[in-house]
DNA sequence: CTCTAAACCGACCCATCGGTCTGGTTTCTT
DNA sequence: AAGAAACCAGACCGATGGGTCGGTTTAGAG
Protein backbone atom coordinates (compact mmCIF):
# COMPACT_ATOMS: atom_id res chain seq x y z
CA UNK A 1 0.00 0.00 0.00
CA UNK A 2 3.28 2.43 1.15
CA UNK A 3 4.24 1.67 -2.38
CA UNK A 4 1.10 2.70 -4.49
CA UNK A 5 1.74 6.01 -2.54
CA UNK A 6 5.08 6.27 -3.44
CA UNK A 7 4.17 5.98 -7.02
CA UNK A 8 1.07 8.11 -6.69
CA UNK A 9 3.60 10.63 -5.80
CA UNK A 10 6.28 10.46 -8.25
CA UNK A 11 4.02 10.25 -11.14
CA UNK A 12 2.43 13.15 -9.63
CA UNK A 13 5.81 15.10 -9.53
CA UNK A 14 6.50 14.16 -12.74
CA UNK A 15 2.89 15.72 -14.25
CA UNK A 16 3.18 18.70 -12.43
CA UNK A 17 6.70 19.69 -13.74
CA UNK A 18 5.55 18.00 -17.25
CA UNK A 19 2.66 20.52 -17.63
CA UNK A 20 4.80 23.25 -15.87
CA UNK A 21 7.68 23.11 -18.77
CA UNK A 22 5.65 22.17 -21.66
CA UNK A 23 3.40 25.19 -21.13
CA UNK A 24 6.87 27.33 -21.04
CA UNK A 25 8.55 25.78 -23.96
CA UNK A 26 6.16 23.67 -25.49
CA UNK A 27 5.84 19.59 -25.56
CA UNK A 28 8.37 18.76 -28.70
CA UNK A 29 10.91 21.21 -27.39
CA UNK A 30 11.02 20.27 -24.50
CA UNK A 31 13.15 16.83 -23.96
CA UNK A 32 12.38 14.23 -21.08
CA UNK A 33 15.61 14.95 -19.44
CA UNK A 34 14.83 18.49 -19.32
CA UNK A 35 11.90 17.61 -16.94
CA UNK A 36 14.40 14.78 -15.31
CA UNK A 37 16.59 16.93 -14.36
CA UNK A 38 14.58 19.29 -12.70
CA UNK A 39 12.90 16.56 -10.06
CA UNK A 40 16.23 14.73 -10.18
CA UNK A 41 14.69 11.82 -11.59
CA UNK A 42 15.92 9.37 -14.20
CA UNK A 43 15.04 7.58 -17.18
CA UNK A 44 14.60 4.61 -15.80
CA UNK A 45 12.28 6.03 -12.91
CA UNK A 46 10.29 7.76 -16.16
CA UNK A 47 9.58 4.87 -18.10
CA UNK A 48 8.75 2.50 -14.74
CA UNK A 49 5.62 5.17 -14.79
CA UNK A 50 5.18 5.58 -18.25
CA UNK A 51 5.26 3.90 -21.03
CA UNK A 52 6.12 7.06 -23.37
CA UNK A 53 6.60 10.33 -23.81
CA UNK A 54 3.16 10.67 -25.02
CA UNK A 55 1.24 8.21 -22.49
CA UNK A 56 2.96 10.62 -20.15
CA UNK A 57 1.56 13.62 -21.86
CA UNK A 58 -1.67 11.98 -22.08
CA UNK A 59 -1.89 11.76 -18.54
CA UNK A 60 -1.57 15.43 -17.98
CA UNK A 61 -4.28 16.08 -19.96
CA UNK A 62 -6.60 14.25 -18.54
CA UNK A 63 -5.29 14.68 -15.23
CA UNK A 64 -4.45 18.13 -14.74
CA UNK A 65 -5.85 20.10 -17.94
CA UNK A 66 -9.42 19.09 -17.68
CA UNK A 67 -9.42 20.08 -14.14
CA UNK A 68 -8.45 23.22 -14.68
CA UNK A 69 -10.55 23.79 -18.08
CA UNK A 70 -13.52 22.36 -15.72
CA UNK A 71 -13.07 24.86 -12.76
CA UNK A 72 -12.50 28.06 -14.76
CA UNK A 73 -14.41 27.81 -17.18
CA UNK A 74 -17.49 25.22 -17.36
CA UNK A 75 -18.12 25.20 -13.30
CA UNK A 76 -18.32 29.03 -12.76
CA UNK A 77 -21.60 28.92 -15.54
CA UNK A 78 -23.74 26.24 -13.82
CA UNK A 79 -25.17 27.71 -10.60
CA UNK A 80 -25.70 31.72 -12.08
CA UNK A 81 -28.57 33.87 -12.99
CA UNK A 82 -27.62 35.82 -16.07
CA UNK A 83 -25.09 33.90 -18.22
CA UNK A 84 -23.49 36.76 -20.31
CA UNK A 85 -22.63 38.27 -16.97
CA UNK A 86 -21.10 34.55 -15.46
CA UNK A 87 -19.34 33.80 -19.08
CA UNK A 88 -17.43 37.36 -19.30
CA UNK A 89 -16.21 36.93 -15.52
CA UNK A 90 -14.76 33.69 -16.35
CA UNK A 91 -13.33 34.61 -19.35
CA UNK A 92 -11.71 37.41 -17.32
CA UNK A 93 -10.61 35.11 -14.89
CA UNK A 94 -8.82 32.67 -17.12
CA UNK A 95 -6.96 35.37 -18.68
CA UNK A 96 -5.24 36.62 -15.32
CA UNK A 97 -1.95 35.92 -14.89
CA UNK A 98 -1.08 33.56 -12.51
CA UNK A 99 0.43 33.83 -9.15
CA UNK A 100 4.05 34.16 -9.44
CA UNK A 101 5.25 32.56 -12.82
CA UNK A 102 3.07 29.51 -12.50
CA UNK A 103 0.73 28.76 -15.36
CA UNK A 104 0.62 32.26 -16.70
CA UNK A 105 -2.40 33.18 -18.13
CA UNK A 106 -5.23 31.12 -17.65
CA UNK A 107 -4.44 27.70 -19.30
CA UNK A 108 -2.97 26.81 -22.80
CA UNK A 109 -5.21 24.76 -24.85
CA UNK A 110 -4.64 26.83 -28.08
CA UNK A 111 -0.78 26.66 -28.21
CA UNK A 112 -1.13 22.61 -27.18
CA UNK A 113 -3.85 22.25 -29.61
CA UNK A 114 -2.02 24.34 -32.48
CA UNK A 115 1.12 21.98 -31.33
CA UNK A 116 -0.75 19.13 -32.09
CA UNK A 117 -2.62 19.30 -35.03
CA UNK A 118 -1.70 17.41 -37.70
CA UNK A 119 1.26 15.90 -35.88
CA UNK A 120 -0.47 13.48 -33.09
CA UNK A 121 -4.34 12.77 -33.82
CA UNK A 122 -4.59 10.93 -30.60
CA UNK A 123 -3.37 13.97 -28.05
CA UNK A 124 -5.09 16.22 -30.88
CA UNK A 125 -8.46 14.34 -30.46
CA UNK A 126 -7.61 14.54 -26.62
CA UNK A 127 -7.60 18.19 -26.60
CA UNK A 128 -10.47 18.58 -28.56
CA UNK A 129 -12.76 16.81 -26.68
CA UNK A 130 -12.08 19.55 -24.16
CA UNK A 131 -12.79 21.97 -25.93
CA UNK A 132 -16.51 20.04 -27.12
CA UNK A 133 -16.97 20.07 -23.55
CA UNK A 134 -16.64 23.73 -22.77
CA UNK A 135 -18.57 24.47 -25.95
CA UNK A 136 -21.48 22.23 -25.46
CA UNK A 137 -21.80 23.53 -21.69
CA UNK A 138 -21.76 27.16 -22.92
CA UNK A 139 -24.51 25.80 -25.54
CA UNK A 140 -26.49 24.86 -23.09
CA UNK A 141 -25.83 27.52 -20.40
CA UNK A 142 -26.45 30.22 -23.38
CA UNK A 143 -29.77 28.39 -23.92
CA UNK A 144 -30.96 28.78 -20.54
CA UNK A 145 -30.48 32.28 -21.10
CA UNK A 146 -32.77 32.72 -24.31
CA UNK A 147 -35.24 30.30 -21.82
CA UNK A 148 -35.08 32.83 -18.43
CA UNK A 149 -34.73 36.37 -21.05
CA UNK A 150 -31.51 37.44 -20.59
CA UNK A 151 -30.44 36.42 -24.33
CA UNK A 152 -32.41 38.13 -27.43
CA UNK A 153 -34.60 35.31 -28.74
CA UNK A 154 -33.17 35.54 -32.01
CA UNK A 155 -29.86 34.46 -31.21
CA UNK A 156 -28.08 31.22 -32.68
CA UNK A 157 -26.56 29.86 -29.46
CA UNK A 158 -24.24 27.37 -31.45
CA UNK A 159 -22.98 30.10 -33.13
CA UNK A 160 -22.46 32.34 -30.08
CA UNK A 161 -20.30 29.60 -28.50
CA UNK A 162 -18.05 28.83 -31.45
CA UNK A 163 -17.50 32.75 -31.51
CA UNK A 164 -16.81 33.29 -27.86
CA UNK A 165 -14.45 30.31 -27.91
CA UNK A 166 -12.36 31.22 -30.92
CA UNK A 167 -11.87 34.97 -29.60
CA UNK A 168 -11.04 33.51 -26.40
CA UNK A 169 -8.19 31.45 -28.16
CA UNK A 170 -7.18 33.93 -30.84
CA UNK A 171 -6.87 36.37 -27.53
CA UNK A 172 -4.48 33.85 -25.98
CA UNK A 173 -2.85 34.04 -28.92
CA UNK A 174 -1.85 37.23 -28.84
CA UNK A 175 -0.98 38.02 -25.47
CA UNK A 176 1.57 34.77 -25.54
CA UNK A 177 4.47 36.75 -25.37
CA UNK A 178 3.75 40.55 -24.44
CA UNK A 179 2.79 40.86 -20.81
CA UNK A 180 0.72 43.69 -21.96
CA UNK A 181 -2.03 43.88 -19.63
CA UNK A 182 -3.93 46.58 -22.09
CA UNK A 183 -4.65 43.50 -24.30
CA UNK A 184 -7.09 41.52 -21.65
CA UNK A 185 -8.62 45.48 -20.73
CA UNK A 186 -9.89 45.41 -24.69
CA UNK A 187 -10.71 42.24 -25.22
CA UNK A 188 -13.27 41.94 -22.14
CA UNK A 189 -14.52 45.76 -23.33
CA UNK A 190 -15.36 44.28 -27.31
CA UNK A 191 -16.71 41.27 -26.13
CA UNK A 192 -19.11 43.31 -23.38
CA UNK A 193 -20.09 45.12 -26.89
CA UNK A 194 -21.05 42.21 -28.34
CA UNK A 195 -22.97 40.86 -25.32
CA UNK A 196 -24.79 44.04 -25.38
CA UNK A 197 -25.87 42.93 -29.02
CA UNK A 198 -27.29 39.75 -28.26
CA UNK A 199 -28.35 40.28 -24.71
CA UNK A 200 -32.43 40.81 -24.78
CA UNK A 201 -32.78 44.43 -24.27
CA UNK A 202 -36.04 44.91 -21.63
CA UNK A 203 -38.88 47.17 -22.33
CA UNK A 204 -37.31 50.39 -20.56
CA UNK A 205 -37.63 50.04 -17.04
CA UNK B 1 22.18 36.48 -66.40
CA UNK B 2 20.59 33.33 -67.54
CA UNK B 3 22.29 31.87 -63.95
CA UNK B 4 20.27 34.73 -62.38
CA UNK B 5 17.17 33.35 -63.62
CA UNK B 6 17.88 29.73 -62.95
CA UNK B 7 19.05 30.52 -59.52
CA UNK B 8 15.84 32.52 -59.17
CA UNK B 9 13.53 29.70 -60.69
CA UNK B 10 15.28 27.50 -58.27
CA UNK B 11 14.53 29.68 -55.00
CA UNK B 12 11.19 30.13 -56.06
CA UNK B 13 10.55 26.37 -56.20
CA UNK B 14 12.06 26.26 -52.97
CA UNK B 15 9.71 28.55 -51.48
CA UNK B 16 6.81 27.63 -52.68
CA UNK B 17 6.94 23.59 -51.96
CA UNK B 18 8.18 24.68 -48.61
CA UNK B 19 5.47 26.90 -47.62
CA UNK B 20 3.25 24.39 -48.99
CA UNK B 21 4.52 21.38 -46.64
CA UNK B 22 5.33 23.42 -43.97
CA UNK B 23 2.04 24.90 -43.69
CA UNK B 24 0.55 21.44 -43.65
CA UNK B 25 2.63 19.68 -41.19
CA UNK B 26 4.17 22.62 -39.65
CA UNK B 27 8.13 23.89 -39.26
CA UNK B 28 9.97 21.10 -36.69
CA UNK B 29 8.52 18.78 -38.23
CA UNK B 30 9.42 18.65 -41.66
CA UNK B 31 13.04 18.29 -42.48
CA UNK B 32 14.95 19.32 -45.55
CA UNK B 33 14.81 16.42 -47.14
CA UNK B 34 10.93 16.28 -46.69
CA UNK B 35 11.04 19.54 -49.08
CA UNK B 36 13.84 18.66 -51.43
CA UNK B 37 12.68 15.05 -52.29
CA UNK B 38 9.75 16.07 -53.34
CA UNK B 39 11.58 18.32 -55.57
CA UNK B 40 14.29 16.08 -56.17
CA UNK B 41 16.47 18.71 -55.21
CA UNK B 42 19.55 18.13 -53.18
CA UNK B 43 21.09 19.28 -49.76
CA UNK B 44 24.17 20.77 -51.83
CA UNK B 45 21.41 22.49 -54.07
CA UNK B 46 19.63 23.75 -50.88
CA UNK B 47 22.59 25.06 -49.47
CA UNK B 48 24.10 26.89 -52.12
CA UNK B 49 21.01 29.25 -52.17
CA UNK B 50 19.93 29.92 -48.50
CA UNK B 51 22.29 29.81 -45.44
CA UNK B 52 20.39 27.61 -43.66
CA UNK B 53 16.33 26.33 -42.63
CA UNK B 54 15.87 29.21 -40.83
CA UNK B 55 16.64 31.44 -43.21
CA UNK B 56 14.87 29.65 -45.62
CA UNK B 57 11.54 30.26 -43.61
CA UNK B 58 12.37 33.79 -43.14
CA UNK B 59 12.50 33.97 -47.39
CA UNK B 60 9.44 32.51 -47.16
CA UNK B 61 7.49 34.58 -44.56
CA UNK B 62 9.01 37.62 -46.14
CA UNK B 63 7.62 36.79 -49.71
CA UNK B 64 5.07 34.67 -49.58
CA UNK B 65 2.79 35.36 -46.14
CA UNK B 66 3.27 39.07 -46.03
CA UNK B 67 2.19 39.27 -49.86
CA UNK B 68 -0.81 36.96 -48.77
CA UNK B 69 -2.15 38.84 -45.79
CA UNK B 70 -1.53 41.76 -47.74
CA UNK B 71 -3.26 41.12 -51.06
CA UNK B 72 -5.77 39.36 -48.55
CA UNK B 73 -6.45 41.43 -45.37
CA UNK B 74 -4.92 44.83 -45.86
CA UNK B 75 -5.19 46.14 -49.25
CA UNK B 76 -8.82 45.33 -49.85
CA UNK B 77 -9.93 48.28 -46.54
CA UNK B 78 -8.19 50.76 -48.11
CA UNK B 79 -10.35 51.37 -50.92
CA UNK B 80 -14.02 50.96 -49.43
CA UNK B 81 -16.47 53.53 -48.25
CA UNK B 82 -17.95 51.77 -45.16
CA UNK B 83 -15.00 49.68 -43.66
CA UNK B 84 -17.52 47.54 -41.43
CA UNK B 85 -19.06 45.18 -44.20
CA UNK B 86 -15.39 45.64 -46.03
CA UNK B 87 -13.87 43.88 -42.78
CA UNK B 88 -16.18 41.34 -42.71
CA UNK B 89 -15.86 40.63 -46.53
CA UNK B 90 -12.20 40.44 -46.21
CA UNK B 91 -12.28 38.04 -43.00
CA UNK B 92 -14.79 36.08 -44.86
CA UNK B 93 -12.11 35.61 -48.04
CA UNK B 94 -9.20 34.58 -46.05
CA UNK B 95 -11.29 31.67 -44.46
CA UNK B 96 -12.30 30.70 -48.14
CA UNK B 97 -10.52 27.02 -48.84
CA UNK B 98 -7.99 27.53 -50.62
CA UNK B 99 -8.95 26.08 -54.56
CA UNK B 100 -7.71 22.12 -54.67
CA UNK B 101 -5.91 21.70 -51.52
CA UNK B 102 -3.55 24.50 -52.03
CA UNK B 103 -3.20 26.53 -49.46
CA UNK B 104 -6.33 25.65 -47.19
CA UNK B 105 -8.23 28.03 -44.95
CA UNK B 106 -6.55 30.99 -46.22
CA UNK B 107 -3.60 31.82 -44.19
CA UNK B 108 -1.71 30.01 -41.59
CA UNK B 109 -0.31 33.00 -39.55
CA UNK B 110 -1.47 31.87 -36.26
CA UNK B 111 -0.30 28.11 -36.32
CA UNK B 112 3.11 29.75 -37.29
CA UNK B 113 3.05 32.23 -34.65
CA UNK B 114 1.96 29.58 -31.83
CA UNK B 115 5.02 27.13 -33.69
CA UNK B 116 7.61 29.67 -33.28
CA UNK B 117 6.40 31.63 -30.13
CA UNK B 118 9.49 30.77 -27.40
CA UNK B 119 11.49 28.59 -29.88
CA UNK B 120 12.61 31.11 -32.46
CA UNK B 121 12.63 34.63 -31.79
CA UNK B 122 13.77 36.31 -34.65
CA UNK B 123 10.98 33.97 -36.73
CA UNK B 124 8.25 34.91 -34.23
CA UNK B 125 9.33 38.98 -34.65
CA UNK B 126 8.98 38.51 -38.18
CA UNK B 127 5.64 37.00 -38.11
CA UNK B 128 4.52 39.31 -35.39
CA UNK B 129 5.29 42.31 -37.68
CA UNK B 130 3.27 40.90 -40.13
CA UNK B 131 0.36 41.28 -37.79
CA UNK B 132 1.28 44.24 -36.64
CA UNK B 133 0.92 45.84 -39.71
CA UNK B 134 -2.75 44.38 -40.53
CA UNK B 135 -4.19 45.90 -36.87
CA UNK B 136 -2.39 49.43 -37.59
CA UNK B 137 -4.18 49.21 -40.72
CA UNK B 138 -7.28 47.67 -39.01
CA UNK B 139 -7.33 50.81 -36.49
CA UNK B 140 -6.81 53.15 -38.99
CA UNK B 141 -9.57 52.22 -41.56
CA UNK B 142 -11.66 51.60 -38.18
CA UNK B 143 -11.21 55.63 -37.05
CA UNK B 144 -11.42 57.03 -40.80
CA UNK B 145 -14.78 55.00 -40.36
CA UNK B 146 -15.62 56.93 -36.91
CA UNK B 147 -15.09 60.64 -38.34
CA UNK B 148 -17.06 59.06 -41.86
CA UNK B 149 -19.88 58.22 -39.74
CA UNK B 150 -19.99 54.69 -39.97
CA UNK B 151 -18.85 54.02 -36.72
CA UNK B 152 -20.03 54.97 -33.60
CA UNK B 153 -17.98 57.74 -31.80
CA UNK B 154 -17.92 55.83 -28.26
CA UNK B 155 -15.96 52.96 -29.98
CA UNK B 156 -12.40 52.28 -29.34
CA UNK B 157 -10.66 51.54 -32.31
CA UNK B 158 -7.94 49.76 -31.05
CA UNK B 159 -9.94 47.45 -28.70
CA UNK B 160 -11.94 46.74 -31.73
CA UNK B 161 -8.70 45.74 -34.50
CA UNK B 162 -7.64 43.86 -31.64
CA UNK B 163 -10.79 41.98 -31.04
CA UNK B 164 -11.43 41.27 -34.70
CA UNK B 165 -8.08 39.72 -35.04
CA UNK B 166 -8.59 37.72 -32.01
CA UNK B 167 -11.24 36.21 -33.28
CA UNK B 168 -10.10 35.68 -36.57
CA UNK B 169 -7.09 33.59 -35.38
CA UNK B 170 -9.05 31.91 -32.73
CA UNK B 171 -11.54 30.74 -35.58
CA UNK B 172 -8.40 29.42 -37.56
CA UNK B 173 -7.55 27.28 -34.58
CA UNK B 174 -11.08 25.87 -34.09
CA UNK B 175 -11.17 25.02 -38.15
CA UNK B 176 -7.94 23.68 -38.31
CA UNK B 177 -8.84 20.32 -39.03
CA UNK B 178 -12.78 19.65 -39.67
CA UNK B 179 -13.49 20.85 -43.02
CA UNK B 180 -16.62 22.03 -41.06
CA UNK B 181 -18.26 25.44 -43.39
CA UNK B 182 -20.83 25.78 -40.73
CA UNK B 183 -18.42 27.31 -38.60
CA UNK B 184 -16.99 29.89 -41.03
CA UNK B 185 -20.55 30.97 -41.90
CA UNK B 186 -21.24 30.61 -37.59
CA UNK B 187 -18.08 32.62 -37.53
CA UNK B 188 -19.58 35.53 -39.71
CA UNK B 189 -23.05 35.88 -38.93
CA UNK B 190 -21.80 36.40 -34.84
CA UNK B 191 -19.11 39.38 -36.17
CA UNK B 192 -22.12 40.84 -37.90
CA UNK B 193 -23.77 40.93 -34.40
CA UNK B 194 -20.57 42.78 -33.05
CA UNK B 195 -20.46 45.15 -35.72
CA UNK B 196 -24.03 46.08 -35.21
CA UNK B 197 -23.06 47.16 -31.34
CA UNK B 198 -20.22 49.36 -32.63
CA UNK B 199 -22.18 50.70 -36.26
CA UNK B 200 -23.24 54.06 -36.21
CA UNK B 201 -26.67 53.89 -35.52
CA UNK B 202 -28.57 56.79 -38.05
CA UNK B 203 -31.31 58.42 -36.48
CA UNK B 204 -34.37 56.65 -38.05
CA UNK B 205 -34.10 57.50 -41.89
C1' DC C 1 17.19 -10.87 9.25
C1' DT C 2 15.95 -12.40 4.88
C1' DC C 3 13.68 -12.31 0.64
C1' DT C 4 11.08 -10.29 -2.95
C1' DA C 5 9.32 -6.91 -5.77
C1' DA C 6 8.67 -2.27 -6.69
C1' DA C 7 11.21 1.89 -7.45
C1' DC C 8 14.98 3.83 -9.41
C1' DC C 9 19.57 4.69 -11.79
C1' DG C 10 22.31 5.83 -15.79
C1' DA C 11 24.95 4.06 -19.54
C1' DC C 12 23.78 2.80 -23.89
C1' DC C 13 21.34 2.31 -28.46
C1' DC C 14 19.55 4.20 -32.56
C1' DA C 15 16.83 7.05 -35.63
C1' DT C 16 16.39 11.67 -37.16
C1' DC C 17 17.85 15.89 -38.98
C1' DG C 18 20.39 20.21 -39.70
C1' DG C 19 24.44 21.28 -41.63
C1' DT C 20 29.24 20.35 -44.05
C1' DC C 21 32.28 18.78 -47.54
C1' DT C 22 34.07 16.99 -51.68
C1' DG C 23 33.62 16.43 -56.06
C1' DG C 24 31.10 16.56 -60.49
C1' DT C 25 28.31 18.95 -64.15
C1' DT C 26 26.26 22.68 -66.57
C1' DT C 27 26.43 27.43 -68.25
C1' DC C 28 28.30 31.80 -69.19
C1' DT C 29 32.31 34.58 -70.48
C1' DT C 30 36.33 35.67 -73.19
C1' DA D 1 38.45 26.18 -76.48
C1' DA D 2 39.00 26.85 -71.90
C1' DG D 3 38.55 28.50 -67.58
C1' DA D 4 35.63 30.31 -64.07
C1' DA D 5 31.60 30.53 -61.71
C1' DA D 6 27.21 28.89 -60.66
C1' DC D 7 24.70 24.88 -59.69
C1' DC D 8 23.88 20.48 -57.86
C1' DA D 9 24.58 15.37 -55.97
C1' DG D 10 24.98 12.73 -51.99
C1' DA D 11 28.05 10.68 -48.49
C1' DC D 12 29.17 12.08 -44.13
C1' DC D 13 29.30 14.40 -39.43
C1' DG D 14 27.61 15.67 -34.85
C1' DA D 15 24.09 16.69 -31.77
C1' DT D 16 19.79 15.71 -29.98
C1' DG D 17 16.36 12.98 -27.80
C1' DG D 18 13.14 8.99 -27.23
C1' DG D 19 13.43 4.63 -25.67
C1' DT D 20 15.94 0.18 -23.57
C1' DC D 21 18.20 -2.68 -20.36
C1' DG D 22 20.92 -4.71 -16.79
C1' DG D 23 22.04 -3.55 -12.38
C1' DT D 24 21.25 -1.28 -7.62
C1' DT D 25 18.60 0.55 -3.84
C1' DT D 26 14.65 0.61 -0.78
C1' DA D 27 10.88 -0.97 1.79
C1' DG D 28 7.44 -3.92 3.43
C1' DA D 29 6.12 -9.04 4.51
C1' DG D 30 7.10 -13.22 6.94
Amino acid sequence: MQMTLKRRETMHRLCGKGLEIFNEKGYYNTSLDDILNELSLSKGAFYHHFKSKEDYFINIVQNLIVQKVYALLVEPLNHCEDPLPAILESLENALEPGKKNEMAYGFMLNDFLTEFNKRNEEISSHLKSILSVWEVNLVSVLKRGKVDGHIARHVDCEGAATYIIASFLGMRSLMMDSTNGQLKYQYIQQLKQYFNAIAAHKAAA
